[in-house]
DNA sequence: GAATCTGATTGTATTACGCAAGCAGTTTTC
DNA sequence: GAAAACTGCTTGCGTAATACAATCAGATTC
């Protein structure tokens, strides 16, 4: 039935399931770049992932529950991914990750903004903005106010600033 | 000089370092289980990991700035692995981690129970365990009261009780 | 009806992982 | 004081994961 576990250890059990280098990648960009297609998560990332490993990451995550992979209305051929609770639930791992990176990693002034704002909103910040996606991808109720937008906004100020000093 | 990074963000310079299967088990065994020396990590991990991934890992991780290796004065051939304060602050990964696998994943009861009290204890107790830490491999002053005691006190009692029960 | 877009798959090369065995120096045991 | 056990690894080898480039068939657009 189940492929045999390491141990049945939290930490090991979170690591046979996220410990690559590509799975919280994706994740990261459906969370925070709401990306839902695979070609906008082919082409569109950062770190430039192969299409054969994004297939196999999707897949992989959909079996885990992490995922969830329907057809798109407008487009018989495209497949729609989205969050389930389980990867909604990842929020707070994203924050506490990202703040460990800012604080002793050669991060980007950029491309660490949105993690600072996370991590300076703390455990409310990340409330509303799991319930900005399960609105999004589980067609929950919106939260009062999109944490989305602002992690959006903050970032493309950012990028604005900086092309306009360079 | 650097080998050249996927990108600068926070999330990805995390797994560029840590985003693989063994090096937050090995971590975790120096955090949780006070595992100081190569031996002891190979023979008392849950996981089992290869003598070559071990030795791998170590020196990867003294070599991005988590553990340091220093000589042991009670035998000229043990090495003793510390961790610096960037693998103390990892802290409150593992404990949202943990929290993340004990809702979602098949974890058994004595090796979540201290992923429990981590979590219970909250930002509070995750800064008295770092200064704990602190304390046993950076000779900083202890903290009031121990943290990881009451860990391993707690796990040692459910042993106990299930196989007193058995 | 040609070009483009869709989610992938295929082929090949390189790197990482997993397992078992071995090794030289150090300490313990008797 | 010699044998046994312990120390932190290393080596060899087979398998699995990853990376890169090219390709594909159906759907849509122009």
């Amino acid at each position: 039935m189940n492929e045999a576990h390491r141990s049945g250890c939290p930490i090991n059990l979170t690591l046979e399931i996220l410990g690559d280098r590509w799975s919280l990648i994706v994740l990261r960009d459906m969370m925070f770049g709401n990306r839902r297609h695979f070609r906008e998560l082919l082409l569109k990332s950062e770190e430039g992932i192969a299409s054969n490993i994004l297939a196999d990451r999707l897949k992989r995550l959909v079996d885990k529950g992490l995922l969830t992979r329907t057809a798109d209305p407008s487009h018989k051929q495209k497949a729609l991914y989205s969050l389930s609770e389980m990867g909604i639930a990842l929020v707070p791992v994203f924050a506490v990750m990202g703040a460990w990176g800012r604080k002793f990693l050669p991060v980007t002034e950029e491309l660490s903004i949105r993690a600072e704002l996370l991590e300076n909103g703390g455990p409310r910040m990340w409330e509303d903005f799991m319930q900005e996606l399960r609105n999004i991808h589980l067609g929950a109720p919106p939260p009062a106010q999109s944490v989305l937008a602002g992690l959006q906004k903050a970032y493309e100020d950012l990028v604005a600033a900086k092309s306009a000093v360079a």
